[in-house]
RNA sequence: CGGAGUGUAGCGCAGCCUGGUAGCGCAUCUGGUUUGGGACCAGAGGGUCGGGAGUUCGAAUCUCUCCACUCCGACCA
């Protein structure tokens, strides 16, 4: 992409309405803009974020065998009643009427709708166990929200919903989901802490929540240094092996990590000091087993090998995607801007053509832009007609993991400059070893 | 919802107290000089001063009212 051809809203200033850094950055590097409280529009630097976390979420859920499907922001009303989520829920769902003056909502999550495409079309239970996610835009009337896109109003959450034939198969799909969490946050360059969580209005009695460590997080943490160091599955793991599943979920529940709703003092207090962590967290992602609570008031249940129905034991995975742009901007960033990892990065390079009107340089930094283009690397271009000085400093500010630089002096050289973003190292080589540079190091 | 603030050009702000018809920096556009880490000169465009009502000869400025946004508190991916 040539940037004189994009639209990248960058300002120096910092807009004065937010203060935490990952707002303030997202606002300076053009990646949003308020519409409302908690409200927001992705401009296109931020939109490819967006995308690139959703599709390393994406590919995370389909490893651990969950299927993608698609369902509606606005919901009708009945479902809700049925599960007598509609009373309970109060005033975070926002109720709105259609022309008719029937009672719809713009849903806050879905359990009641994936519970009722589950009953209409699974009826037995050789079927299970299932599970079956969404990626989708969701909006709940918070009561304030704040710090951008860190809790908007409107977010975009991947929520997943398993099925099983009783609470020992639900415990696995839950050990499942646990695993893939851990791989899909170390892949989005973060250590997402699992903390025994309230299961809170969802209910159930098995919950989870995962927190990014972060000064501006809205959750006090106290946890096991140790904890921090367990390594993710990976991508060998196998998903389908039940005893790795629970190893890899007991591998961290044996440490202590609580937020302050579940601290236990004296338990955190029998750590050896050097081992406490009380920090803040943001919390990306929240996991729940709330066995028969929707199955039973809305009768999902599945034919058994000996001919009874039994209700479906379920439970729900939500990750928060757009809130996840943030947090990782939170746990990546310097005084320049942002530091995205390369595997979300909204591209893999920038290209700074340092005197575009130089017909040498331009014609060596077109050249540059079509091989990098050539090795399937997505590059940022800047081309236009700038001191070099505010090249460099946007670039930096929207956090790409390389930068090549091309001017006159490094082309009397046969060389160009490489910058990796997140060290800051910088050196002067031959363009085709900065690109191979790059491409060892690709997402 | 309670408490505290703010609303003036795309962004950051001044002007308001003490009423006289809107200004600065950045950004944008034109021309020129420049160019290796946010240049300089000259010029230009852009504002229902959040909305409405009132006071006044005259309101960004005073009064009332509504709206929006931000911060602190209770909720949550």
């Amino acid at each position: 992409m040539r940037m004189s051809q994009y639209f990248l809203p960058v300002t120096k200033d910092t807009p004065s309405d937010a203060v935490v850094v990952s707002h303030q950055l997202m606002l300076r590097a053009g990646m949003i803009r308020q519409n409302g409280a908690g409200i927001y529009s992705w401009l296109p630097l931020g939109h490819k974020v967006l995308r690139r976390i959703e599709q390393v979420v994406r590919e995370e859920m389909d490893r651990a065998g969950a299927i993608e499907m698609l369902m509606p922001t606005i919901q009708q009303a009945d479902l809700w009643r049925e599960s007598g989520r509609y009373d309970a829920y109060g005033p975070e769902m926002l109720r709105i009427h259609d022309r008719q003056d029937r009672e719809m909502l713009f849903g806050p999550t879905n359990e009641e709708l994936i519970t009722d495409i589950f009953k209409a079309h699974v009826k037995g239970y050789k079927k299970l166990p299932m599970n079956l996610y969404h990626i989708q835009w969701k909006f709940r009337d918070e009561i304030r929200p704040r710090f951008g896109v860190m809790r908007g109003r409107e977010f975009l959450m991947k929520d997943a919903y398993s099925f099983d034939i009783d609470a020992d198969a639900a415990r696995v799909s839950y050990q499942r989901m646990f695993a893939a969490y851990l791989n899909a946050f170390d892949r989005l360059g973060i250590t997402a802490i699992p903390m025994a969580a309230d299961p809170g209005p969802i209910g159930g009695d098995l919950s989870h929540e995962f927190l990014v460590l972060a000064e501006s997080g809205e959750s006090a943490v106290f946890c096991d240094r140790e904890i921090l160091s367990v390594p993710p599955p990976g991508a060998n793991f196998d998903f389908s092996d039940h005893g790795a599943l629970a190893d890899e979920m007991a591998k961290r529940t044996k440490f202590y990590a609580a937020t302050e709703e579940k601290h236990d003092a004296a338990a955190y207090a029998d750590l050896p000091e050097a081992r406490q962590v009380t920090a803040r967290g943001i919390e990306v992602g929240h996991i729940f087993y709330f066995g028969t609570k929707y199955s039973d008031p809305m009768q999902a249940a599945v034919q058994m090998s000996d001919g009874q129905f039994a209700p479906i034991h379920g439970g729900s995975y939500g990750i928060g995607v757009s809130r996840l742009v943030a947090a990782i901007i939170e746990a990546s960033n310097d005084e320049a801007g942002i530091i995205w990892p390369a595997s979300i990065a909204p591209f893999d390079v920038g290209l700074i053509s340092l005197r575009p009107k130089d017909d040498a340089v331009s014609s060596a930094a077109d050249a540059a832009f079509a091989a990098i283009q050539a090795e399937g690397l997505d590059v940022l271009y800047d081309d236009r007609d700038e001191r070099p000085g505010g090249k460099f400093a946007t670039m930096d500010l929207i956090g790409l993991p390389w930068q090549i630089a091309i001017g006159p002096r490094g082309l009397e050289k046969g060389v160009v400059e490489l910058k990796h973003r997140a060290s800051g190292e910088k050196s002067e080589l031959p363009l085709n070893d900065a690109i191979s540079r790059i491409v060892a190091h690709r997402r």
